[in-house]
DNA sequence: TATTGTTATACTCTATAACTATA
DNA sequence: TATAGTTATAGAGTATAACAATA
């Protein structure tokens, strides 16, 4: 069988495994009242800490009105608080709840156990050349999407 | 650095190659008037032929009301055309056009080259290894998956 | 009685444009 | 004049439930 094919085939795979990952992911997720994108909201607030609408819609590169919808929804469901930002009073200011902290943490523990089940049984040499060509992958990938981006 | 922190990084460049990947892939095809949905569905009505809108819906994991959203729009954008189903009156028989056929054999072809992009400048040692890993963690994921859906 | 596909309704994510309050 | 976030509007994908036509 021909390179050609084999990299054709191996693309399938990919792309299987994105929808497999969106589903368990979609589904996982919905078991705590959460959807992935509200989810990567989450993260980036882990990440940066209590900050404004306006930055979460920069991170996420999502319009400032998608994240007015967002943010509606982990309100509604008590995991972030909208406040008013301290010092610039056209902004508000976005932080967790405790209930939404506590999520968090089971969320980065569920993460990691996910990790581990996927990869655990793999042998150490197995794996470590998997991430070597993941590595290459995502570099190409990119390159990729810069090359299409100057296109357009 | 230890293996379980390692898992985790690899699964966060996992992670982040579905989230490049789809946005690369709706960027393209948006381009030729398509979604990443209607396009799964074009591509199940390029392995079967001309079928059913209820075996979409089976094949596609998903509602008949949401077959009856995606063909609505493809058949406004000229890829597919509904027609009566030649022995059973209560089905429709979903077939594509000849602008249709013509879209698929053009995006066949961008795939297979996408594939050369991502995978021809690795080197083959790497590119089996990458491929055996994924294998594993295909299979592993289906576990996790089929595992979870027994909680449920 | 069961099946196919539709209408009705609803929720989520996404966008642009117009507007308000503030800087 | 520019910025932060909202309301208004729209399109896409998803779902369930009720219903029509047909099997």
């Amino acid at each position: 069988m021909s390179y050609t094919h084999r990299y054709r085939l191996a693309l399938d795979r990919i792309l299987e495994l994105v929808v497999v990952l969106n589903d368990d992911m979609t589904r996982s997720l919905a078991s705590y009242g959460l959807t992935v994108s509200r989810t990567h909201l989450l993260w980036e607030l882990r990440q940066r800490g209590p900050t404004t609408q306006k930055a979460l819609a920069d991170a996420l590169q999502v319009s400032p009105r998608t994240v007015t919808g967002l943010i509606d929804g982990l309100v509604s469901s008590g995991f972030v608080t909208r406040e008013p930002h301290p010092s610039d009073r056209r902004a508000t200011h976005v932080s967790f709840t405790e209930w939404g902290v506590s999520i968090m943490v089971v969320l980065e523990r569920s993460h990691a156990e996910f990790a581990q089940a996927l990869f655990a049984s793999m042998p150490d040499t197995d794996f470590d050349c998997f991430v070597v060509g993941l590595d290459q992958l995502l570099g190409r990938l990119r390159e990729h999407v810069a090359a299409s981006a100057e296109d357009a």
